[in-house]
DNA sequence: TAAGAATTTAACCTTTTAGTTAATCTATTC
DNA sequence: GAATAGATTAACTAAAAGGTTAAATTCTTA
């Protein structure tokens, strides 16, 4: 493999990456993305046979950003409440630096989740740890009892659901301003951390 | 309209709903929507034209569904917390009984939010009313000092997240188990509601 | 620098898909 | 019960889209 190649390569992955994301799997045009990359069409199933092939690459690389770095909260031996707030800030910005994800991915798995075994196999299965450690939390009575499950996907759901529902929500609550709504996310970082304090603080 | 044309219009928006929601406007083909109605692809344009309208159709009848009864909320002369009881409850039931609803649309209006302001244009233009009314609540010293929209959107965030991340969820929490993911589900109408009761209460 | 390998392209091919047409079937009504 | 309007179908068309091929270009290296 040589540089150009390479970097081809690259170009290619990332027009697939805006066109993917932008209109889904379905939606997508190779002509689009050939385009896109400022190549000629025969070169996208040169370089990655079909656009299944060329769809896997872009969504596994989607994945792994998406998937959020749970390492930092379940290595750490810091306070959950401790770890999760510096997890809420950093989670929310990785998002706001690529805002379209979540969605891509919730999208693309909900009509294809026969994949998801495999994703996962070998990815998030340490969940268990992290409830475990909430457990605990629970019994030494820092943390009110709630099923930490239900912690769990609130998290995720607070820093989540603005950037699925964007749209909507830009319009009706910021007559489609754009700063106003970046203003709105950035805020989150502390509301989100704020809100999970509030209501499992035991 | 005779009776059968009537019939044979719904049997048609039924099978293009079904279609549509688990494939997308663009990975829905008419061809299938016409053998889910048991009929010829040509009745299909008889009734609705093309493609398109027809997907108006099934989105503009979805999107109804889905848009909260923010009346009760709005209406109510009651205290918010009491209302957003009932919400809640009343709001996770409604998705439960079609769990695909917000993912269809919200993936609809993100890869096509042109449409959007025409549809809310009538609809959920009183969400100023519900700002206001919280913002109240706060100045009596019922509710925490917190951004309005920012509960609004932690409500619908909590309500709406675990059913646009089904497939993950259900895989990680649940290895996969049907049962207890709607028991899961069942029990969020009162763990939301606490959950949202500790984080806003003064 | 010439041979050979890797990369890139223009022009095709094939299949799929939305949409059309003209004919058939089924009711209703006079 | 024939005429007529509405409902339904089989067969077809045109365009779009994914994918292929063989030739041209560029790069590497002996």
């Amino acid at each position: 493999m040589t540089d150009q190649s390479t970097n081809t390569e690259k170009i290619i992955l990332e027009a697939a990456r805006k066109v993917f994301i932008e209109k889904g799997k379905e939606g997508a045009r190779m002509q689009e993305i050939a385009d896109e990359a400022g190549i000629n069409k025969a070169l996208l199933h040169y370089y990655f046979r079909n656009k299944q092939r060329l769809f896997e690459a872009v969504f596994l690389e989607a994945f792994e950003k998406f998937l959020p770095q749970l390492k930092i909260v379940i290595e750490s031996d810091k306070p959950f409440l401790e770890v999760i707030q510096l997890f809420i800030e950093n989670y929310i910005n990785v998002i706001i630096e690529n805002p379209y994800l979540p969605g891509f991915i919730l999208h693309e798995l909900s009509s294809n989740p026969e994949n998801l075994a495999l994703l996962l196999q070998q990815r998030v299965n340490n969940m268990d740890i992290l409830v475990d450690k909430i457990n605990v939390e629970i019994q030494q009575g820092k943390i009110k009892p709630i099923d930490p499950r239900q912690i769990i996907i609130n998290i995720l759901g607070l820093c989540i659901f603005p950037f699925v529902a964007r749209p909507i929500i830009q319009k009706v609550f910021f007559s489609g301003d754009e700063l106003s709504y970046q203003q709105f996310l950035s805020d989150r970082k502390t509301e989100v951390y704020h809100f999970i304090y509030n209501s499992i603080k035991a």
